[in-house]
DNA sequence: ATTATCTGAGCAAACGTTATCTCAAGCGGC
DNA sequence: GCCGCTTGAGATAACGTTTGCTCAGATAAT
């Protein structure tokens, strides 16, 4: 055990430790601070020599701008808050990524609030962002048809909905369910494989619903046949491990599908385990797609597994983008975007 | 599409838009702005009466303190800055949340930095963050013998390291994976098992010597032997999978083991798929045990994993404290400390 | 020459708090 | 009735920026 006493440095000179500041960058140049922040902001018009040298003094300073400082004057905190009740991250983290990658050129950071679906922790936690005068909030959710319990601030901070219901006049962030199970239809379709069958997860979900509407729609257009409806269960591999017997253990009096879209990659996954162990050949006998490319499946299935990305990291990128404009008073397209997936081709449904 | 403008309201009265300020709940109250300050902060002595109006009035005008001008004034953000490699925050998200259930009362937030191992934008982020002021830094690292790519800044900053590799003299928090492995062992030591054995990633990772060394030393401990060397390999359902025919396939003039320890989740899961289909009951023949507490395969394999909870919630909240108590120039434990991991007991280890 | 315009830069006032003084009133002790 | 002490509260100066205004000198227009 040891002290660490907290640093207490109200800047006395050259002590090392504390924060170098614009005023003593403009004595250093020779200027006004007025002038050292113009110079540094690229704002005004001065010499092109003075703007070199405040650059040069601050370099050699080390100054680092104040941003609560800025914030006061500027009334922001260039911090954006970002609300969600995913646990592990699945979906938030990826998302996060993406907005960090274009809110960090512009200096904006994420506050993260996870509030675990508790009301009191969601109430504290929107409070402390308020508090913090975020410059807007993303609210993340994990599946597209629920809201996070929160009642929301003020009105005119900009708030965007991704990964979650959006709320009447609301504008949010999406992934392209429907496009994406289109994408994995057509891959299929385009095998030649003629009796896709969907293997999903419960109708009580926007998603499901969606991506079996692409599925649907993708063979109507194709002129082809479903295999069937679309099977609905849980989002389990045991859903997908059953189905397996299901569709080919017993005889149906039909021709097994030879093609499985599945509405997530923990479905197929209990669906491949269930087909190798009947002896069913992957891809040869039946080629099976997933959907959200969650590698820590798609790679552990043998053969490795087709599935859709969701663009997690893009729709947080986009998401970020409204943000931007929105707090720069650009258009910004109100309602819901739909951002595109991407289906990547794993040896799961190789051509044969 | 539609333009939304931001909100530019520099308080006009009653615009309803605009943030109260601590001046117009103190003008509500009657006394001054000061008054009104020591009156919400219970600091001061003055008349209860007083101090009961002025909260009256902030409640009335739903007054939130803004943080931005407490932080200039008393040199703080009430941020801490995590900065993190993880990329799905598999490891990073539970820490985070064990981090802000601590922190959120006290009016401290956390600013999510993801660095992908990319110096540029590691660099960037760190900018950030130093602009920003945050009161500490945790950098938060996928593996244990392995630090970020970053140049920590100014010295007398709080920094914590967790799940990463901790600098000489550093503050760091790991899981206990020694312990966790103890736990393990001992569990299927007192469960009657002889012939334990140990299948684990790779030699290089230090977690992978330090569970192996808890398995080892808990045998020693209890004088049974251990069932062969411990079999270090990938971190993947893989390398359970092939380990699970080479104990259990050929025969290799030994008894098999009647319980295996394993690295993680995953190669837990590759060896009872491996298992299974050979024929080898579950938790009869052999117990079975993993690590991670990753719920998503313990959940998944059949029966359902037994394994080790690393508590990554509670490292969190340890590292939140370590931190309150850093920038309040308390004692801090140096070096780094181990906490507690914990055995979630399911059917791959039941008694028979 | 005289006035209007432009240029480069500084002064001073914000921004919303907290912190350091100051001060008046009340009160008990002598 | 004077002195010290406490109590309650306000005035004022920070904190580190940005920004509107001012202003002297240079340049261009009349």
């Amino acid at each position: 055990m040891s002290t660490m006493q907290p640093q207490k440095n109200r800047s006395t000179s050259t002590d090392s430790g504390a924060r170098v500041t614009l005023r003593e960058v403009a004595a250093l140049a020779g200027v006004s601070v007025t002038t050292a922040s113009r110079a540094l902001n690229d704002a005004g018009r001065m010499q092109p020599e003075t703007r070199r040298r405040v650059r040069q003094a601050a370099q050699t300073l080390g100054y680092r701008p104040n941003s609560i400082a800025r914030g006061l004057v500027q009334n922001r905190s260039f911090t954006l808050g970002l609300l969600t009740n995913d646990i592990y991250g699945r979906f938030t983290l990826p998302i996060a990524t993406g907005l960090s990658r274009v809110l960090a050129d512009r200096g904006v950071s994420v506050l993260l609030s996870s509030c675990h679906d508790d009301p009191r922790m969601t109430r504290l936690n929107l409070e402390a962002l308020e508090e913090k005068r975020v410059d807007g909030l993303v609210i993340a959710g994990r599946r597209i048809d629920r809201s996070l319990p929160v009642e929301l601030p003020r009105s005119g901070l900009p708030i965007l909905h991704v990964m979650s219901a959006v709320p009447e006049g609301g504008v949010g962030f999406l992934p392209d369910d429907r496009g994406g199970a289109r994408l994995a239809t057509q891959h299929l379709v385009n095998l030649g494989r003629r009796r896709i069958a969907h293997l999903t997860g419960p109708r009580g979900f926007e998603s499901a619903r969606l991506r079996e509407l692409g599925w649907r729609y993708t063979l109507e257009d194709n002129h082809a046949d479903a295999w069937g409806p679309a099977l609905f269960g849980e989002w389990s591999e045991q859903h997908g491990f059953e189905a397996a017997l299901q569709m080919f253990g017993a005889d149906r009096g039909q021709l097994p599908p030879d093609a499985v879209f599945c509405g997530n990659d923990q479905i197929a996954r209990g669906l491949i385990d269930g087909l190798t162990r009947l002896g069913v050949r992957i891809p040869e006998d039946v080629a099976v797609v997933g959907f959200d490319n969650w590698e820590i499946f798609a790679d552990a299935t043998r053969p490795p597994l087709t599935t859709v990305d969701m663009g997690l990291v893009e729709l947080g990128r986009r998401a970020g983008l409204g943000f931007l404009n929105m707090i720069e008073g650009l258009p910004v397209t109100e309602g819901v975007t739909h951002t595109p997936t991407e289906l990547v081709v794993r040896a799961s449904s190789a051509d044969t």
